[in-house]
DNA sequence: GTCTATATAAAGATAGAC
DNA sequence: GTCTATCTTTATATAGAC
């Protein structure tokens, strides 16, 4: 174990930084861009105005970098994930595993919907979360492709429009089940996907009949 | 065609609070909740501030105006298409003209969000937004049964999951399309729920072959 | 580097004139 | 009923002390 010593300058800049975004992830979540002051992020980091203003230029740089932080995880996250993750099934348990670990998926999913109002106003913006959508699309493709081998059938249609469709379940449920905890359980998401699982090998396995009763 | 006459007092006052409503839809949808200022509201629709205020509370009642009437005129709306087109192909033919006809179906997703948003961060409106959702669910459950009645099939899950399925979907695919409609076009959406309902069809085909084999 | 004090601007909301 | 003028609050951002 290291002795301890003194933080260097740049050591000691970062920890602030690095404190000052972490609250204003809780505090934008909470209270959305425009409603998160920049006293209130200061202040729940235990610091004042004159320390954020000395390490951001002002809030639009201190959101933009929490949005490249978060979508950069995000997308190492979603590809390990299924690096690790070879079996289909096991890559279904790992993304339950993923929502009930992380412990603060309410305040996430908030942070999300900001990301994408912001994006959506913003040209600059927009590129780059659709591009972390399309990356963590690639990742459902190449899952989706997996889990139709692992059955030993075809997928039934264009692997792009499958993963979509997950990608877009994924988002849509989210939406629904927070705003409607009381009807829509944890488990309902990956009810659905199982079921989809299914039908979706059933469309495949009945049009490889069609096909085979046609050689015939 | 009656004779011109001048507006009553209530007719005036309806006139002004509806043209706000109008311009408060479009000004909450390109900058927000917070972003959108009272002056902005007054003056795009033709007024002051001082008739912003003659006509409504402050802006949260505003915002809570929009979203009741919003509110009731999509579950009004999406029941309607349903009693208006009982063949389910008839229900979807619908929605896709449903969608083109929107003109502002961009305004139209970004309020909706806007409206999450206000939702979930406010106690007392979530549950009347997420019995809005509840509502749009049964709409889409009629007819998730309906078409698969109409193809001779038991639906192969509990109806309220397929209905969900599509919700979210809906949902889900708005998120993803206006992100990035280079990648996603209008028609997507519709694909995808072509494929699930062959998809539905063909597990609850299975499932019945499977019973009667187990019979036999 | 961070704090306190302060300048400046923007928005919400009200009061009184017409 | 709506407008203009005004009050009050709140937030951003900066400057200078330590």
């Amino acid at each position: 174990m290291p002795r301890k010593r003194r933080l260097t300058r740049d050591e000691s800049r970062a920890e602030t930084r690095q404190r000052l975004m972490e609250s204003a992830e809780r505090v934008f979540a909470e209270k959305g861009f425009y409603g998160a002051s920049v006293e209130e992020i200061s202040e729940r980091a235990g610091y004042s105005r004159g320390a954020f203003y000395s390490n951001f230029e002002d809030k639009d740089e201190l959101f933009l970098a929490l949005f490249d932080e978060r979508t950069d995880a995000q997308i190492a996250e979603v590809s390990e994930l299924l690096a690790a993750n070879p079996d289909p099934a096991d890559f279904i348990a790992a993304l339950r595993d993923r929502s009930v670990g992380r412990a603060s998926q309410r305040t996430w999913i908030m942070l999300a919907d900001e990301f994408w109002l912001y994006a959506m106003r913003n040209p600059k913006v927009r590129p780059k979360l659709a591009a972390r959508e399309r990356s963590e699309r690639d990742a459902y493709q190449r899952a989706v492709v997996a889990l139709h081998e692992a059955m030993g059938v075809a997928p039934p249609a264009p692997p792009e429009l499958l993963a979509l469709i997950v990608q877009a379940l994924d988002a849509g449920f989210a939406w629904q089940q927070y705003l409607d905890p009381e009807t829509i359980t944890e488990d309902t998401f990956l009810d659905a996907l199982a079921l989809l699982t299914s039908a979706s090998v059933a469309l495949a396995e009945k049009s490889q009949l069609d096909n085979s009763a046609r050689r015939a």
